[in-house]
Formats: structure tokens, C-alpha cells, sequence
DNA sequence: AAATATATATGATAATTGTCACCTTTTCGA
DNA sequence: TCGAAAAGGTGACAATTATCATATATATTT
């Protein structure tokens, strides 16, 4: 096994929880995890299952989403490298309230309960760590809460570009790294996949976005925002 | 000072995160916290205030809600008897994401920061605690998410009112006994107070809810369940 | 009790968004 | 590489919801 698949040396950890834990709980954590690499499009876990521990994403995009009653999927959260998924579930001790499922192909570290639990109970400054960061997502999904009852669908597709851009980045050519399907985005923002459609081809005409094959980029970032902000 | 005005004796901690400290710590709470009469309509704190501690409900309830663009209230939560606000605020260390307004007579208590913050640094209990409740949020706001984007304003409003008997009761008459204005519960469902009225008249037209002065009872909950799913 | 403000109510209308049908393009497996 | 399946696209229409205007009821103040 090479040193550098052990979480002691893992870049990764630097942006999780993880990094509060002590070289000991390192070392524990490391020798009970195992890799798994996802392909695209598959399942890491679905809503209901009960989680034997937890996922820190070491490559590729996971979208997060929660099946409504009337069939849809609406994706809650994306998590992108360096973010655990499944905390939320092992901590309050219930079965998953949300399915994971690969954007792109991943790579992930599974992390039994145990160790999660036990360090929680023992570290402190463990604890303090993954509650700052459950205290962040707290407050994204308030706002997601206040964009999607208040904006348009209009608004909150123009907003899910500009995420898009701030986290993932674009390319050489000005292209989004991260590459969602017209659905996926519709998920986002909660929208019918149809109208999705229609937004982005409106904002195509528009010159604001541009696209090539399944890629799109941003042309007018500064009118986008206006749009998002409801001018 | 009677001894009821005592963190230690206070019936309250046992519904929040209070209940896992020791009776050292509850000591010091009790000896640095302050007792406030917040009355209806009045604001506890607000969007981008920094907030200097966290506040426990001893009695009566608060909405937390936070402003959209568009200049609309969006109610993301009701706080409780035995819940504490602005705990999210004062762990992610930044201004208040949300604003905090009394629904009714409300008796508080306030509690300085330093001993939450030292507290959930030393007492592991105390930090899984809040890390739980803070869990359960993020779970009910998912929920709240997928509601908003995936439910019409009739299911949700029904859904509303499902939500006001199943967690604050009702009186003997069979009227609801938290009192919401349309105005208010309009926020809570993300719509226009026009279409909130509109749907509660109808409701009542149709037999499912019945209204007494500023009151409203539930007449058929059967029904008004199935609506909220979608039948 | 009168005057004023606030909350509730309702109609008319416009804007937004969803649904269904159908077509084209792209992707991917046999 | 062919053909099926999936994704992307668009029109027509229906359903939902917001907005504006205005009326009435209820609460609050003086």
C-alpha cells in the first residue's frame, strides 16, 4: 500500500473535518477505510438506507437529492472533493434522507460509523470541526429555501450558473468544468426539465451562455448576475 | 433569586442541548445568562446581526425568517419552548443568517457565547448534542426544500396546517392553538398572502377547516392529509 | 365611540410554469 | 457501424400562481 493512500497524507482531508483529528485517529481512520471508485451515473447510497459509516469524496461530484412524492428527484446539494457525505445520517443515528449519486466518475473513501462516532465523543475539536461545517450547510439550505420560493425559475437557473462557475471553474475556452445534463439542473433549481430547456436556449439567443457539444459556458457573466438578482 | 430561575431546574433544558452539560456548567449558564420579555411582534434579533450569544426559549414561539431579494419574508423555521436560537450563527462564528420576530408573548433566556463556545470545546457530550439537534435541522430543511420546489401552494398549505396541530396542538373547541396570520402563514409556504387567503377560504368552504374569530381549527384532517400528498 | 390602521376577502387579469406531443441530435451498446 | 435509447429542443396549451384593485371586517388608538 502506498503512503499515499493513507489519510495521515491525504490532501483531501486538509478541506474536512478530518483535519482536526490527531495523528492516532488518523491512523485508526485510515486503517478501516476503503476505497471505492464510482462510476458516472451510479449509486452511492439511496434515501432510507441505513449508513454503516461515511463517504469523503476524493475525485468527482456527487449530487445529493431527495425523491418527492409526485416522482421528481430534487437535488439538495452537490459534494465536490474534500466534503464527507452521510455525517448528517451516522450523527442523528437514521437512515439516509438522501440519495448520492455520481455526477462524473469518483473516487471515495468509506469510513466506518464507528470510528466517526467514537472520535465525535472523544475529540472535541473533532466535534467543534464537523459541526462548523454542518452549521455552513444549515445556512446554504436556508438560502436555497428563500431562492426557490421567492425567485423565478428564470432567476434561479441565471444563480445555478454562476454556482457553477465559482465552484468548478471554467476552462481554457470558458466552458464549465462541471458538466450537468438539462435534468440535473432542473433538479437544481426545482424546475420542469422542459422549461429548463427553454431558459437555457433563451439565454443562448441572448448571447448570455454559450455551448459546444454537451459543454456550456458563461458569455455574460455580469447580466447573468442581474437577471439571478431580479433586474 | 428563586431557585426556578435556575439553569439547573429549569424543565426547559430537558428538550434542548442544555441537558448534556454538567452541573458545573449549567452553573456558570445560569450565573452569566439573562432573562428577557420579548412581546409579540417584536424582534429577538436580526438578518446580519452579530449575535453576542444564543437565545433558549422558555416560552412562546418565534419566527426566523430571512428576506428575499424581491423584499418577501421567507419563514424558515418556528422556534419553540426548549429550543435555542442562534446557535448556528455563534458556532460558524459569523452574523446571524436569519432575523428572529415573536409570534406571542415570549420569555427568553440569553446566553453570552464564550460559555457555549468553552463549553462545546471541553464537553464532548455537550458538542454531540447540539451536533445532533443541528443534524435534525438540516434534515427538516431538505425537507422543506423539496416540499417548496415539488409541492403546488395548496398541498403545501395543507401541509401547513397539518404541521400547526401536529406540533403545537389544539384547544378544546378544536381550534389551533399556535394562531399564524395569512400573512404569516404565507411566508411559511413561500406564496403571495393573496393565495394563501384564497386557499384557507376555500379550504373552509369545502368543510376542512373551520375559523373562529383569529382562529382556525382543522375539521377534516383525513382530507386535507391526502391533499398535502397529492390525491 | 369615532377615527384610523391592519387583516381578511374576493374579483379580474396577467405572468409564470407545467404538461403533452412530437421532433432532432447525440450517445452508446450490441 | 448500425440501431436503439437517451438527451436536447420546440410548439401549443392548460394549470397554477402573482398582482392589482377594491371591499369588508376586525383591531387599535385617541
Amino acid at each position: 500500500m502506498g503512503s499515499d493512500n493513507r489519510c495521515e497524507n491525504c490532501i483531501i482531508r486538509q478541506f474536512n473535518s478530518l483535519r482536526a483529528m490527531s495523528k492516532e485517529e488518523l491512523k485508526q481512520v485510515s486503517d478501516s477505510k476503503t476505497t471505492k471508485t464510482i462510476k458516472k451515473g451510479e449509486a452511492i447510497f439511496e434515501e432510507g438506507e441505513k449508513l454503516n459509516g461515511v463517504f469523503c469524496v476524493r475525485d468527482g461530484v456527487s449530487k445529493l437529492s431527495k425523491l418527492s412524492s409526485n416522482g421528481k428527484d430534487q437535488i439538495v446539494k452537490l459534494a465536490t472533493k474534500g466534503e464527507v457525505m452521510g455525517q448528517r445520517s451516522v450523527i442523528a443515528e437514521e437512515t439516509s434522507n438522501l440519495s448520492a449519486v455520481a455526477v462524473n466518475d469518483m473516487e471515495l473513501c468509506f469510513i466506518p460509523k464507528e470510528i466517526i462516532v467514537n472520535t465525535l465523543h472523544k475529540n472535541p475539536d473533532f466535534a467543534f470541526e464537523v459541526l462548523r461545517l454542518m452549521a455552513h450547510d444549515l445556512k446554504e439550505a436556508d438560502d436555497v429555501i428563500v431562492n426557490i420560493s421567492q425567485k423565478t425559475v428564470k432567476q434561479r437557473i441565471a444563480e445555478a450558473f454562476l454556482y457553477l462557475k465559482a465552484n468548478y471553474g471554467e476552462d481554457a475556452d470558458g466552458y464549465l468544468i462541471l458538466t450537468l445534463s438539462r435534468e440535473d439542473i432542473a433538479n437544481v433549481v426545482g424546475t420542469a426539465t422542459e422549461s429548463c430547456i427553454r431558459i437555457i436556449s433563451e439565454f443562448k439567443k441572448k448571447g448570455l451562455l454559450k455551448s459546444s457539444g454537451k459543454k456550456l459556458g458563461i458569455l455574460d457573466e455580469k447580466t447573468l448576475r442581474e437577471l439571478a438578482e431580479g433586474f
